[in-house]
DNA sequence: ACAAAATGTAAAATATATTTGACATAATGT
DNA sequence: ACATTATGTCAAATATATTTTACATTTTGT
């Protein structure tokens, strides 16, 4: 599923997903896939993009709905 | 650095390494190389440790000493 | 002291995250 | 309408997470 909680904080920076992307060091392809979902990223990019963003893993990343 | 957060969460739970990643569906292995430190999980199996152990992404798994 | 369980670690194989390059479409500003 | 930027997506290549097998060491219980 999407994952729209990321999208909307980068919206809130006014950050585009290649700005993220460099922010972060990796490509822009990575961060859109991430935002599309069913994308499975690793725990060092995914702290990346928190601090990137000001925000929490458990605001960005946590899911409730995976069994 | 090792990650003492999920050493101690385990423990916690009196689970052994080899109780957690058949929780989690992965090897022994992973587990203990996660705790030991210097490796990178994904983020799906981070939320299932969390989920395991009651405990949520930044509890486990921030890192605040990362450029 | 002994046995059993738990942990630490390593090399080779496999699965999968990420990159690169490329192209198409949607959105934005002038 | 036009140019520019942002987004969505794909296939092939590369990097790396995870498994499997295996063995050594430590810890725990009796």
């Amino acid at each position: 599923m999407k994952n729209l909680n990321l999208k909307a904080a980068r919206a809130a920076k006014d950050m585009s997903q290649d700005d993220l992307a460099k922010l972060c060091g990796v490509s822009r392809q990575t961060i859109n896939a991430i935002e599309k979902g069913d994308y499975n990223p690793t725990i060092k990019l995914c702290r990346s993009i928190c601090r990137a963003l000001g925000k929490g893993l458990d605001e960005l990343f946590w899911e409730d709905d995976e069994e």
